[in-house]
DNA sequence: AAGACGAAAGTGGTTGA
DNA sequence: TCAACAACTTTCGTCTT
């Protein structure tokens, strides 16, 4: 009974949170919930991790518990490694004796050599390390190391990853992640901190979208906002302000063709502007990473277009 | 003197023949 | 594959605060 519910409480996802579709399907082969009608991936690890059995007392409890870490999409074995340590004690702390000791040794051997066994494997190793090293940089949440886990281990098993290096795909695929979290990351940043060009980066990032059918939903100037006003140090009010004009600027039809960047900072300097602490149009261009005059044109049109819904 | 403004030329990526 | 194209950048001179 108890193990019904707790299988239907994980699976219980009716809405697609990006797009509100109620097309949401469950691929049990890649442990995913997928909307069907905009790709977003709502849930990356179907594991119920409930117990399966019930206990009515503690000596039950104890009895039945079994204990291991959490599984993890971000250590190539997914976090069930077994490690048979160097000391040449049993479990009693006791010395194994002579004959034994090279039993011991030989377990200890195979142990390593099946942990890491093949290239496909090191490869693996290798590449889950990598992301979590540039997302440990970046200060990325914990989901987005899961779900670049995941989209890397798509890559491995479609064989997309020969002839090209790891390290663009792994930047890729971390990339991936954060479009598909909505955490508003540019390849530069990425670029930057993985040591990967700017190009291989996005030429990779191209290739995995369309290898792996990816819907990826294109990032929104409001999610820059955000990140800007975090950056900035601006209060909640111009915040607010930014994401208010971003919205009419949107029914304005002035949004689109344009980057979500420089947008999203202009918003951010008329907001500064309203609010009165006011930031110099090259201090939000040096976050922005687009240049003043880029600034100066999305502010010019928007101000053109909107300075009369303002003023209502 | 710093910041804002805008013109002009240059750059990298996309699109359509 | 190539040219046309729009968005964006770089550069630089001028105006404003």
């Amino acid at each position: 009974m108890s193990e019904d519910r707790t299988l239907a409480q994980s699976l219980r996802v009716q809405r697609c949170p990006e797009c509100g579709s109620s097309r949401v399907m469950k691929d049990s082969e890649y442990a995913e919930i997928v909307c069907m009608d905009c790709g977003f991936v709502i849930d990356a690890k179907l594991t119920d991790r409930g117990p399966e059995w019930r206990a009515f007392d503690q000596e039950q409890r104890d009895k039945r518990t079994r204990v291991g870490a959490p599984l993890t999409y971000t250590i190539h074995d997914k976090g069930l490694s077994t490690m048979i340590d160097w000391h040449d004690r049993d479990v009693y702390g006791r010395r194994i004796p002579a004959d034994q000791k090279a039993q011991v040794y030989r377990l200890r051997k195979w142990q390593r050599r099946i942990r890491v066994s093949n290239a496909t494997e090191r490869n693996l190793a290798f590449a889950l390390s990598e992301i979590s090293k540039i997302s440990n940089a970046l200060n990325l949440p914990k989901n987005i190391l899961e779900t670049a886990s995941v989209i890397y281990r798509k890559a491995v098993r479609e064989r997309l990853i020969r002839g090209r290096s790891i390290q663009g795909v792994t930047a890729a695929a971390l990339y991936m992640a954060c479009r598909q979290c909505s955490v508003a990351r540019t390849i530069d940043e990425i670029a930057e901190v993985s040591g990967v060009d700017k190009k291989e980066v996005g030429r990779s990032y191209r290739f995995l979208v369309k290898e792996l059918d990816f819907f990826v939903p294109p990032l929104t100037p409001s999610q820059y906002i955000t990140k800007f006003s975090n950056q900035l140090a601006m209060q909640g009010k111009a915040d607010e302000i930014a994401h208010k004009t971003l919205t009419s600027a949107r029914t304005l039809k002035l949004t689109s063709g344009r980057g979500p960047t420089g947008i999203a900072a202009a918003a951010s300097y008329i907001a500064s502007v309203l609010t009165g602490e006011r930031k110099t149009q090259r201090e939000i261009a040096e976050i922005a990473q687009v240049t003043e005059v880029t600034i100066r044109n999305r502010y010019k049109e928007l101000v053109e277009r909107l300075w009369f819904i303002i003023s209502l």
